[in-house]
DNA sequence: CGCTAGATTGACTGGTCAGTCAGCCGAACC
DNA sequence: GGTTCGGCTGACTGACCAGTCAATCTAGCG
């Protein structure tokens, strides 16, 4: 009953899709593509999704889940808020370390693709700026940030950010040797924790 | 010689491509939706244009000429670094003040669309967030601004940030009163410049 | 008035794909 | 060996739409 275990097409396929969306674009995609890529019959794609579309939902979907699970796990921990922000930036950038062509397909034709797949995606996409606002937030209750800075707002700059840099390694294939990653997470932090103004010195704070 | 002073249909049919293209963004507007809009023939569209291409191109560019300018404009007054970095966030949230629907193509289908548009912009963009990198290298040589960040991706976080505002306003419809204006205008400069962690009292800098 | 040139019209063409479907293959079970 | 059923195949269809083009209109001009 399992001469060969199972070949699991539908995760060949979803992993062709991954190379093939990342390559041309979600648009200029053809199924037919993702079918060669996949090295199986055009027909097939059809047997296991419903409609292109489908496929994109999914490789988004499955990984947004996670990037939600960790930034929740970080908010629940009682680190300083400067490092629970780290880590959600650590997050996101060792993701795309590690999987770059699934992560630029959903930055690039889900997260800033507002019009179309962003859209569908709006509530997903929310929810990962509100665990951030939470971080921010529960930071100002607790006098470690300012709180004349409103916490959606500080979610913003601080996603803004981070897509901006994402798109940079993609596009302009900015080198992203370990040490450029490493640093991005510490100049991501710092710039939003420490602002571009110099500091006075010393770390106290006010009454 | 001069019955009607010359329709101008070129620019109706611009004018009717902006409505048009954010009203259904560009890829699902048909050439003869525009026509339509601009109440004039199928043809006359590829009298004045080469393509639908075409017409986005040169709303982008015609627009963002304007940006590029102000900016340059902005970094050569002598103004503290901070009032130039609010000059040019001001012209940019007026911008969308003034003409959202073209600010949301702008935005929408040229600037965050780094696969398609975009890319053919990408020089253009990218002189704009040197004009800011500018700003900020310049500042900081002036020991106006801390120098331990790079100035292009204080420039990243800043064009991100404002990216991210006008989204939010594109498409959740945040609802875009003066005063929410004038407030994000404060707060994207407040944010960047001085950081979330509270500030120690005085504004004594180091040395 | 006849002529030219540019503006204007809209039916039509050609190419492109997403999605369908009729049927094939091979494993397991009778 | 026959039957069934899921995985699997790929040629085909139907819809869509950018861009073309031949024809019509209008304005000036000699």
């Amino acid at each position: 009953m399992s001469r060969v275990p199972a070949p699991d097409k539908r995760r060949a396929i979803l992993d062709a899709a991954i190379t093939v969306f990342a390559r041309q674009g979600f648009h200029s995609a053809r199924v037919s593509d993702v079918a060669a890529e996949a090295g199986v019959a055009y027909g097939l794609v059809y047997h296991y999704f419903d409609s292109k579309d489908q496929m994109l939902n999914e490789l988004f979907s499955e990984r947004w889940a996670l990037l939600l699970e960790a930034s929740q796990e970080v908010g629940r921990s009682d680190a300083p808020p400067r490092d629970k922000l780290a880590g959600v930036a650590n997050f996101i950038i060792e993701s795309y370390r590690h999987e770059p062509e699934l992560m630029k397909v959903i930055i690039v034709e889900v997260t800033r693709a507002a019009n179309s797949f962003g859209r569908t995606h709006l509530p997903e996409i929310r929810r990962a700026y509100d665990l951030v606002a939470e971080i921010v937030s529960d930071a100002q209750r607790a006098g470690e940030f300012r709180d004349d800075v409103d916490a959606n707002f500080a979610a913003m700059v601080f996603y803004g950010a981070i897509e901006q840099l994402l798109t940079g390694w993609i596009f302009e294939s900015i080198p992203g040797t370990d040490e450029d990653y490493e640093r991005a997470k510490r100049l991501v932090i710092e710039t939003i924790c420490d602002g571009l103004e110099p500091r006075p010195v010393g770390d106290t704070l006010v009454g």
